[in-house]
DNA sequence: ACGTTGACTTCGAGTGCTTGAAGTTTTCTA
DNA sequence: TAGAAAACTTCAAGCACTCGAAGTCAACGT
């Protein structure tokens, strides 16, 4: 995959901007040794990031986004580049991390069925309809009774 | 409990799944003042939601989802253009809140897409099949391209 | 070459939750 | 109705950024 050519470098800024995550975190997460130090410039103390290095901070930038600890995030790119041998402990972080993005998936799902309750509620309480706005104001308290059943399986 | 009369109330929990803000943070806001104090029950010192404090929370959750500093929340609610009367303003404010919603459930199936596919990856390379493993490495770096433009927007 | 502009550097303090400890209250189960 | 279990309480400490200050470095126009 790499032939003789020389891989592009960037930027903090280009790097923060194609990763999505803040130049402070960026300069936050290799103080904190989430990832490795990066290079600096030949002739200045400006950080040089290649694509090996983007690559790896989309991953923890995933990863991070969907609430992994900073400590689960230094365990799993320290073991990326290990191989075989890791196998197992990746897996543990990653089938975890889907546990949670399922969890955090119905709570979406539940908060976005009350806001558009809500939503239907205000729409007729301004158009004068109290009818409607008592029967939708009773449609969340049944969401809420909905939800304490389902917490208790 | 009484239909007609009195508003049906919530606990903690119930209020916190509701707003989707964790228990701690409106335990939080109330501390700091970003909210009122929220009435406690008869014969305990438990807090006890009303609908109208579920209302002004959910208007909250939307301000703290947009970046609105706790001080700037605080002088929002202290101004009272959240009150029970302003209709059309909490209309403006959910509907915001569900579109940021709908787009926090597609990040999260993508990301969900993204936990499998590494998931899947690690099971390849603990069975020593580099063919597959290398397949999922790419789309692994297929769709971090893809969860980056979407970021961008 | 020189100054100005703007992105970069480190470091320490601040922000907005979040978690843990230790104790009370409520609710479930027996 | 007792006694365990779950949910609540306050308070303090911790976490993951995030910002501001003060200074360095690089590029550009004159």
């Amino acid at each position: 995959m790499s032939p003789t050519t020389a891989q592009r470098t960037y930027s903090i800024r280009q790097a923060a901007s194609l990763t999505g995550l803040p130049a402070s975190t960026l300069r936050y997460y290799e103080s904190i040794g989430v990832i490795g130090p990066i290079g600096r410039g030949e002739t200045s103390s400006h950080r040089v990031y290649t694509e090996d290095d983007l690559d790896l901070l989309t991953s923890v930038a995933c990863l991070s986004a969907t609430g992994m600890s900073v400590d689960d995030m230094r365990t799993y790119v320290a073991n990326g580049p290990l191989g075989a041998h890791a196998a197992s402990e990746q897996l543990g972080l990653l089938v975890e991390q889907e546990r949670r993005l399922t969890l955090e998936a119905e709570q979406i799902a539940l908060r976005t069925t009350y806001v558009r309750i809500k939503i239907a509620y205000w729409q007729a309480v301004e158009a004068g309809d109290d009818a409607r706005a008592d029967d939708l104001a009773s449609q969340a308290r049944a969401l809420a009774d909905d939800l304490q059943k389902i917490k208790k399986t």
